[in-house]
DNA sequence: GTCTATAAGAGGATAGAC
DNA sequence: GTCTATCCTCTTATAGAC
């Protein structure tokens, strides 16, 4: 589709996206070289092996090349470009992670996995070459801010990790209806207000 | 091994030991039927068979007869029935929680399968049939502690939910070393402070 | 780089004797 | 309730022509 592609890169990014959406719906396991050949402008089960040399290679291809995290960066960065308090960085960032997230809800599937079937083996080699430096030194600047010094920061980050992950997950558990009350933004800003004061602190609003 | 069951219970039992162990292990489609019956005491295919009707039909019996939620609510009970605030009881009840649930590593694990696998359905039937009525009943006793009152429920049990989820996956994602240096009760206390405060609130320490 | 054809074996599930 | 033996499908991966 993309004319600036080459044909073997065409053919290479055609497989990539056949996979991801195949694991995501059936599951590693689940998906076999057949069905991604089939989906993948049915091309033949060997010709795949022209581009990857194995399946497991396909899936930690899509892991190492198709996350978001250079978009949440440039989220988070925003957010801390646009904030004079801390309290505005964490609205804005939990808003916007949260509007991002969705959108690349293949790879929350795609980490699901290989958290159970390979050990999260590929995430943490993501989030420690790529995600961790980033983050530690986007935190010192968000300590910097007027109200931030008395962060502890490893609470805080793992904190807020934790509310993100834990928001997918419950998303997908709770019955529609139980939690669907409240639009997603209305979360942000109620699990921004529980982060910056606490379920006994005083109210923005 | 147990005595008082009958033999063919204690084969019952065997499989399903036998199943979550591969499970957690291999995970779900890594592990065949030759493996459970192998591992269940050396026993053949179609032994399995004669208790169980289909391999999904073992993984579903661990889902709804192996869980921890009748150990939870007891633990969650328990935090309750000493509290006299509401911070005791965020306090006595995550610490508890977080002891408890490594524990039972095994059937977090099983969760994280059936997410991935069979879309949640079990665990959501799980949740709605059995966790979800004692915990609203839990909720609005809880709500009657003193410092209580202006606590909203649905944001306040996502937000408590979201850390414990949040806390066992980030564990889970992290290389060692890098959350390592707090002991898991100075974490939940730290939670439980940031459950209570916020990052900008008092400090009870 | 793509194809057809096939290897070599593992998968879930069953038949039928004991 | 347990076994041995087996069915048939599907699996990943390879060989070799074009």
């Amino acid at each position: 589709m993309d004319p600036t592609l080459s044909k073997g890169d065409q053919a290479r990014a055609d497989i990539l996206d056949a996979a991801r959406h195949l694991f995501v719906t059936y599951g590693y396991h689940g998906t076999s070289m057949r069905a991604i050949a089939q989906a993948a402008g049915g091309r033949s089960v060997a010709g795949l092996y022209n581009h990857f040399p194995s399946k497991e290679a396909i899936f930690m291809a899509l892991i190492a090349e198709r996350n978001p995290y250079d978009l949440l960066f440039g989220v988070l960065e925003g957010a801390l470009a646009d904030a004079h308090t801390l309290a505005d960085f964490v609205h804005t960032a939990l808003r916007e992670v949260l509007r991002v997230l969705p959108q690349h809800y293949d790879f929350l599937q795609l980490a699901q996995i290989d958290l159970r079937e390979f050990g999260g083996k590929n995430i943490a080699h993501l989030l420690q070459h790529s995600a961790f430096p980033r983050l530690l030194d986007l935190l010192r600047r968000v300590q910097a801010l007027p109200d931030a010094a008395r962060l502890d920061s490893l609470v805080w980050v793992r904190t807020l990790a934790s509310l993100v992950i834990g928001f997918v997950i419950t998303e997908q558990l709770a019955p529609t209806g139980l939690f669907g009350d409240l639009s997603t933004d209305e979360w942000a800003a109620h699990l921004a207000d529980m982060l910056l004061y606490g379920c006994l602190g005083p109210r923005a609003g």
